[in-house]
DNA sequence: GTATCGGCTGGGCATTCTGCCCAGCGGAGG
DNA sequence: CCTCCGCTGGGCAGAATGCCCAGCCGATAC
């Protein structure tokens, strides 16, 4: 469950160079290669690594607009309202929040004009009470995960 | 910029088995293998594909809280806050969006009491007005792209 | 103190894949 | 009709993989 600091300069390295071999990141580490192999199996099998599946820029399959729309579930509805949503290609993420029985999600669409058409396919369902949508703009932080590696192992070497 | 449905079946099979290589890729989608070697190349330098870092799982680092902030931010303040937030490991996610000048965040923290902590480090920040937060229990439907990908491939066949 | 265990090392092996080359074919567009 | 461009199917040397081993060392248990 913990990483330690090999770990995360293995994650690391991953991370900027995905096409790299075992062999090479045993020379970069300074490390043997089946220990290489063998943290890489262990974080693995352990799911801290769930797998190298390729990152798929939206933008640049046509589908340049992003936003979250925040709905509102009548009661009961939940299950129906989450198998319609999984239903959509342009819903890319949903979670269930706290707060008067929501959900959240993340919309893709080919425009601002495209994104009504998602969203009207999105509530148009009839567990769905209310939603309200923000478009996003600027991306300031895209999605990573490198800084908390780091952190999670350096919590490790200090406790 | 459009995918065709051999692109859409290598990202499919990519994201099925992302070790495999570009010669059982070739064996599997009936192609000579210097094909899916081109059609890779293509996506990757088209920026389809951005890569193929590794899927860490923060509740395998130990961090199984994940949470939604909405900021609201004093006027001009915005990329003191961004930079702001930048230094903060749980912070995995960032976005600008429209609606009074909001920022949307996606955090992670240990635990709930953790998350508090989390949270006063990120609007402990002069230029944050007002954080308003949802606590994520659920996640039907996980960061995915498969079904985007193949709506893309048949908007182009039939486009 | 001593024994045991787990992790790392450094090496060897056959098999497989990669990166790179080529000539030839066939459809699409000029 | 001719010229691209993409795909095919093959060959080649070099490199990496998966898998094996014995040995070493530090930590933990007894």
């Amino acid at each position: 469950m913990a990483i330690d600091h090999l770990d995360a300069r293995l994650i690391v390295l991953l991370a900027r160079e995905p096409r790299i071999g075992v062999l090479e990141m045993s020379r970069r580490l300074g490390v043997a290669r089946g220990t290489v192999q063998a943290r890489l199996d262990r974080l693995q099998s352990q799911g801290v690594v769930r797998g190298f599946g390729p990152e798929v820029d939206p933008a640049a399959l046509g589908y340049p607009v992003t936003a979250f729309a925040t709905l509102q579930i009548r009661q009961g509805q939940g299950p129906d309202v989450r198998a319609h949503l999984a239903t959509v290609p342009e819903v890319l993420e949903l979670h269930t929040t706290t707060g008067s029985g929501d959900m959240l999600c993340r919309l893709v669409a080919r425009s601002n004009a495209d994104l009504q058409r998602v969203i009207d396919r999105v509530v148009g369902f009839e567990g769905i009470v209310r939603a309200s949508t923000a478009i996003v703009m600027e991306n300031p932080v895209p999605l990573r995960i490198i800084p908390l590696v780091e952190q999670a192992a350096q919590d490790r070497e200090r406790g």
